[in-house]
DNA sequence: CCCGTTCTCGCAACTGAATTGCATCTCCGG
DNA sequence: CCGGAGATGCAATTCAGTTGCGAGAACGGG
């Protein structure tokens, strides 16, 4: 355990206990792998983790970091996803889950043309009791609402060639999830 | 070159008139493979592609197959993507759209456990006035509304076990409709 | 109807991410 | 301090997709 990195101490301080917690094993890669999707507020590949590995702890094999994340992601810590580009990308289940309760507070806007998606202005969430019938033993915890259309940008350039820009202002937060998938074309 | 598969007749004439309506070499791959597309109602995989090919056609290389798809997404006739399982699926575009023509007259319930999605019953969706405020030039089309919370497959899980979040495993493809695309937000 | 240009096709070899097999090493309970 | 379950590292492999290149077909012009 000889002290690693400077920069994100507490993150492995953050891991350690959490490993412990779970009654596994608390070993070197666990705890570094674990500390980087802790310090990261994005999902990270495979590789990402690799180099963001704290301590530059190079030692640690490629496998071993595949097995680790699988396995975290099997004790429920973690996420797995894999995007357009084919890659998998790992992000601590409640960094996520965090992400989600931001984005609980306000609705989106999908444009059907680029199918980016963007935030609308807080406080446009419905209230819960908007929710249609479910089916029997389905829990709502809450309720969403999603504006589909085309977006100002897409809009600008189908009406003419003039590119319009900046008809954006309001409430408009660019595309919110990293690795959201903006138009592959 | 004998007369191919009886089954889908009607798909390889509709390729060939597509293909000759984009001025595009009309060549025997590029018709089979655009008439699976048009067979099917669902997206496909290239090895699905290859196994559903008309005629029987075995004769057509595994690469060409793969160039021809993108050919076709280059030309606007076909979408490609990813999912957790990292194959790319292709779908034409005009049955995309139809899909989502589907979808629009009802509303879904995400599971934020298992990340499914689900269909609520039909004339679930709301009006169109309950749009919140977009920014200008962002055109309104309609409004979809999503419910989140847990499905009951999942609750019923909680219940009774206690590894309700990792014991399932996840990173495995989530969508139970062939089709379904899990909504990314 | 034949010909040549140009674009496609098929083969084979390659890439890059992820997975598997196996021997070695290391946590951690006793 | 020791032993064994379980984790790690290394090498080889799989799987989906990509690239290079020469042979072959489509189609417009002669």
């Amino acid at each position: 355990m000889s002290s690693p990195t400077p920069s994100l101490p507490a993150a492995v301080d953050a891991a350690q206990e959490r490993l412990r917690a779970l009654g596994a094993r608390v070993t070197q890669p666990r705890v570094c792998i674990l500390a980087c999707l802790i310090g990261s507020d994005i999902p990270l590949t495979h590789q990402a983790v690799i180099d963001r590995l704290p301590g530059g702890a190079e030692a640690i094999d490629r496998v071993t970091v595949y097995r680790v994340l699988d396995w975290l992601v099997e004790q429920g810590l973690a996420q797995k996803r894999a995007g357009n580009d084919r890659v998998f990308r790992f992000s601590l289940i409640e960094h996520e889950a965090a992400r989600a309760e931001v984005h609980r507070r306000h609705s989106h806007f999908h444009c059907s043309r680029c199918d980016r998606t963007f935030c609308l202005e807080a406080d446009s969430a419905p209230p819960r009791q908007a929710a249609p019938r479910v089916p029997s033993g389905f829990a709502v915890e809450h309720v969403e609402l999603t504006v589909n259309g085309i977006c100002a940008e897409c809009g600008a350039r189908t009406v003419a060639d003039a590119p319009a820009a900046g008809a954006t202002e309001g409430a408009v937060d660019a595309s919110p999830n990293p690795g959201e998938p903006t138009c592959p074309n």
